[in-house]
DNA sequence: CCGGTTTATGAACGTTGTTCAAGAAGATTT
DNA sequence: AAATCTTCTTGAACAACGTTCATAAACCGG
């Protein structure tokens, strides 16, 4: 029993691994299942023993991908505590610029993540949804010093909404060809919209604290 | 002659009448060739005598819905010209509402129209680039009034950047399930996002012009 | 070493988009 | 109007895909 579940974790790690090389190198399109069982040295039914369908081991790449995002992220944030609204806003422009460049280099990856629609109707599980917050939740730390006095669930929803902008930003202007001419471009209307975003922070304040008055 | 263009023509116009129903009713996923051919009366091999792939079927639905997209925009607009940089900004305000109102009612549709990408190495062809353009030409509108001394090259790429914003918001916005429940919030975060942009603009001009100066 | 259970296998299935030989329909010429 | 040439339509056939399933191999407790 022991030697068995062994060998089951090393089959599925082997083809997380194959299908992580194909996606980095070819995109989701490139996955075929024939390719994945013949690189990790198995039958194609095999597949269907470890997971319970492609969009599975699809996920298990994709948390790959959400946890070097994470890291990548976490990397480019201000290394002290925030001194003022002026550092704060600096972080958050930091995010956006570690977020573009995270896009910039890992681009089949990282596009691979969220083109990636399960079919029909199963949903996502938990577990991938709870690994995509922890990434909203990196934007909440400048927001805590950028608007003390909002409150933490509409400081939740607020930094989705901003991750959520700066995806839309990085992705349109990814997905030009002409990439590396225009990415310097690029890096700078990021970093312009997100520090007008911060400056402005007062409308976001009043527009939100209204919004949730009359919804309540 | 005559009758053969008339013919085909008419061909066309039902195939792309089939599709855009499927589309609008159940998404791209479910837009099969053999339904289309049934639908429209003609035989599978018919369509490809007619459209050079089914991707150029489905560019001609996501046409139909840009045409749409860009009126609910244009309806979406402050009747009378800008007084202020108060009616600038309100009128940002107000093309973000409407794009957010447009994805809402016609989700699946909308949907259809960025997630669908063209199959391998055949590029979207130019006059569907045109469409889109026009889309983002609405937002530079207001932007002439909030910074008048930005010059029109730089204003393009701006407006580009806040229609992606807007996009980025919109769409994780409509992805939750419980989309009804949370769109007047999803309204206020965009509203609130987009004011503060529009307020924080002097940012924008200052970072916007010392990256052209740098660039160039 | 044996009987029962579990697991691996790859041929086979059901669906796709796309093609193509053959026949129907139109246009052109005599 | 008939004959010939061209052009378009047709649906069976093809290739490629994810997924399943009867069969055989491997494993394990007694």
């Amino acid at each position: 029993m022991a030697r068995q579940s062994d060998h089951h974790a090393m089959l599925r790690e082997r083809l997380i691994d194959a299908a992580e090389r194909t996606i980095a190198a070819n995109g989701l399109a490139g996955l075929r299942a024939r390719d994945l069982a013949r690189e990790a040295g198995c039958a194609v039914g095999t597949i269907y023993n470890v997971f319970e369908h492609l969009d599975e081991l699809i996920l298990c790449v994709g948390s790959r991908t959400l946890a070097m995002l994470d890291a990548a992220l976490e990397a480019g944030r201000l290394g002290r505590p925030y001194g003022s609204t002026e550092d704060a806003a600096d972080d958050l422009v930091r995010l956006a610029l570690a977020y573009l460049e995270f896009a910039a280099r890992h681009t089949v990856r990282w596009r691979a993540l969220f083109e990636h629609r399960m079919s029909e109707e199963r949903q996502l599980p938990q577990w991938f949804v709870d690994q995509q917050h922890q990434l909203f939740a990196q934007v909440e730390r400048p927001l805590v010093t950028l608007l003390p006095d909002l409150d933490p669930d509409a400081r939740r929803i607020l930094a989705r909404t901003l991750f959520s902008a700066v995806h839309g930003i990085v992705a349109l202007g990814l997905e030009e060809k002409l990439v590396s001419l225009l990415l310097p471009d690029l890096r700078s209307q990021l970093a312009a919209t997100v520090r007008a975003i911060a400056s402005g922070r007062h409308q976001l304040r009043h527009q939100i604290a209204s919004s949730l008055r009359s919804s309540q």
